[in-house]
DNA sequence: ACTACAGGCGCG
DNA sequence: AAAGCGCGCCTGTAGT
């Protein structure tokens, strides 16, 4: 049940496995099991179905697969030898270390046989071999970076079989895919260990990962419940908002020419037949939707170019601008992006907002159509229990956290969408996170990198000993409000201007520029840690997180590039510094949690960087909850790093993180 | 139909 | 001239 990491050792022996199968649908379950294959460096098993096998007939193999074999009673022939060989892999009698690269062979083999230990060559590339080492840019799909099939086109291991039929059924191409693809398993394996065992700083991150990965296999096959009636009220009285919004949008503007898109070309007969004279603003009345404004023609071919008269949409950039010109007067697009574009992000239509209702109205629209398309319209989408289920990738992010996809938990709006995540019958949501976490690090790290005359007095390391409010404890040394400060220091370890300041303060240039210095004179530790990681990052471009995980920044030290990237890649390393220990962190409570879960008979559902929510059986709700304060009040992990935390409990993700910030 | 990009925005 | 970090997903647009 528990898998026992410390049995990992330095070795070479590695068995892969591999199994192939059909998805039931899009909810993370599997219909049918087709193949099973090993490989060691001596040779391959292989296991296959005709006619596939559900996930019970392998259980029921697996569980007795050595009463089958000793009395005969079994039509697996020869076969049988094989299914022993990975029970007993898996059970860990064998001398070889099982290996599956990824967290879904594990998963579906856990559900049949005991898994007493394993390494997922997937993490194990990842830890050893960071995004930036094997020349990720960023802009990659960050789940197939360290697919089997990704690295070995990068060289890793032998190439990957690319499968061009489909998983529903058997065939023998299936087959050499499968074996094909346990041996490049073994082959990373083979490849990417002996650089985790030549450095105990990265094979420690390793195990974290391996036993981090439990838990996100807990968080994968749990899904999240959705109260479906809640989401349908909720729907419903957001949509109703959403159409007289758009209704009294219209009312000030029915139709609008988008001059923002490439002309449309037609014939100067059809467009003669549909134009109407262009209006000022590129607004229009409701009598002219479907007609032609002209814009051009084309000499050689006799085609016109025209926008055509459509209804306002204020999803098109386009309409927009034409709306803002014609509502709030005398308005002109002033803020442009890089790429030359009007922008017409939050900030500018807050601006606006202050004295024309018009913004007003766009601002609730923007809000509305939010929470629609991206929130309650895919919570419809559950399997027939209700529930939803995300994939919590591991391998996604440059600085060791976790990513959350299809659909994403990790950016549920904190208001009432939170309300709709609800615990299964009789059971009740826990939640709990890591309080002021990052500011904890820093103050650790302050503690204990700058020299002790100005890490001391005034430094956020002693507020945090006392338990004190350290954004309070800030506001009084610097004089500035609370809110201020805590927005304001974030800005500036991560490397903010102070133009960044006054936009994200709503400050004066003056206030901000006063602010700025007010947390360097008052806060000597701030520019002291920030001078000290600049220092490093120039004489080093790997970076350790406090657990050990390595990231690494090429960039710091190449002169082929312009200089706005090298400054990118230091506020880069100093971030990597806080957000990957807090990823360490966090991966440690998930373990911890993990046993609880077990314990408890808990599901861990969503990790949001540092919070966990749990699902658990009402009868031990309470009891939970006590056993998660050690795990989040810890003061063992390093000396002098603290955490804190206290968990909640509720009907609801709301309720839960609600009833927490009481009991704090 | 699918893909890629840009702008925008939700979270930590 | 670009100057907080880390994600994923929605929309529209433009291309195959």
């Amino acid at each position: 049940m528990l898998p026992d990491f410390s049995r990992l050792k330095a070795t070479l022996d590695f068995c892969a496995i591999d199994i192939e199968t059909t998805p039931i649908n899009e909810f993370n379950d599997i219909e049918k099991i087709w193949c099973i294959s090993m490989a060691t460096s001596e040779f391959t098993k292989t296991v296959h179905w005709k006619s596939g096998i559900t996930k019970e007939e392998l259980r029921y193999i697996c569980r007795n697969v050595d009463t089958m074999k000793a009395l005969g009673n079994h039509n697996l022939g020869t076969e049988i030898e094989t299914i022993s060989f990975m029970v007993h892999l898996l059970k860990g009698d064998t001398t070889f270390t099982p290996c599956c690269h990824g967290t879904f062979d594990v998963r579906h083999l856990g559900e049949c046989t005991e898994v007493s230990y394993y390494i997922d060559t997937m993490l194990a590339a990842y830890v050893a071999f960071p995004p930036s080492v094997l020349g990720a840019t960023g802009d990659e799909d960050a789940l197939r970076f360290y697919s089997l099939a990704h690295l070995s086109s990068l060289g890793l291991c032998k190439a990957k079989l690319d499968y061009d039929g489909n998983f529903t059924r058997y065939s023998e191409k299936l087959r050499e895919y499968n074996i094909q693809d346990a041996i490049s398993c073994r082959e990373l394996a083979e490849f990417v260990m002996p650089s985790l065992f030549a450095d105990l700083h990265s094979f420690n991150a390793f195990v974290l990962d391996m036993k981090a990965s439990q838990a996100v296999i807990m968080m994968e096959s749990s899904g999240i419940k959705i109260n479906q009636d809640a989401l349908l009220d909720l729907t419903l009285k957001t949509h109703g908002e959403f159409n007289s919004t758009l209704d009294e949008m219209r009312k000030l503007v029915p139709c609008v020419a988008n001059t923002q898109v490439k002309p449309k070309a037609v014939s100067e007969a059809y467009a003669k037949k549909h134009l109407v004279k262009n209006r000022r603003n590129n607004v229009h009345p409701l009598a002219e939707l479907g007609k032609l404004v002209k814009v051009g023609e084309s000499d050689d071919t006799g085609r016109w170019f025209v926008h055509e008269i459509t209804e306002f949409d204020p999803n098109r950039d386009g309409h927009v601008i034409a709306y803002f010109r014609h509502t709030c007067d005398g308005w002109t697009p002033d803020v442009y992006s890089k790429k030359g574009n009007v922008v017409l992000d939050k900030n500018v239509v807050n601006k606006l907002a202050f004295e024309y209702p018009s913004a007003q109205l766009l601002q609730r629209y923007r809000i509305l159509e939010k929470l629609l398309s991206t929130y309650l319209k895919p919570y419809q989408r559950t399997d027939k229990e209700g529930r939803i289920y995300p994939s919590f990738p591991m391998c996604a992010t440059r600085t060791g956290r976790l990513a959350s996809r299809k659909p994403n938990f990790q950016n549920v709006p904190r208001g009432d969408i939170r309300k709709l995540i609800v615990a299964a019958e009789k059971h009740k949501i826990v939640c709990v996170d890591l309080s002021q976490i990052e500011l904890r690090i820093l103050a650790y790290d302050m503690a204990t990198m700058l020299p002790s005359h100005v890490a001391s007095k005034d430094s956020m390391w002693i507020a945090f000993a006392k338990d004190a409010d350290i954004h309070a404890e800030n506001a009084k040394l610097t004089g500035k409000e609370r809110k201020a400060v805590k927005v304001g220091i974030f800005l500036y370890i991560y490397g903010g201007t102070v133009n960044r300041m006054e936009k994200s303060l709503h400050m004066s240039k003056a206030e901000a520029k006063d602010f700025f210095d007010a947390l360097e004179a008052k806060i000597p530790a701030l520019p002291a840690i920030k001078r000290l990681m600049n220092k490093r990052a120039e004489l080093e471009k790997t970076l350790r997180t406090v657990y050990g995980h390595k990231i690494v920044y090429p960039d710091l030290h190449r002169d082929d590039i312009p200089k706005w990237r090298i400054a990118k890649a230091r506020r880069q390393y100093f971030n990597a510094r806080i957000q990957g220990s807090q990823a360490d962190i966090i991966k440690l409570c998930m373990w911890a949690s993990y046993k609880l879960c077990l314990k408890y008979g808990a599901s861990m559902l969503i990790q949001v960087h540092d919070e966990l929510v749990f699902e658990v059986p009402e009868a031990n709700a309470a009891l939970f909850c006590d056993a998660l304060l050690p795990v989040f009040n810890n003061t063992k992990l390093l000396p002098g790093l603290n955490t804190k935390g206290t968990p909640g409990i509720g009907n609801n993700w709301y309720e839960a993180k609600e009833d927490a910030e009481n009991r704090e």
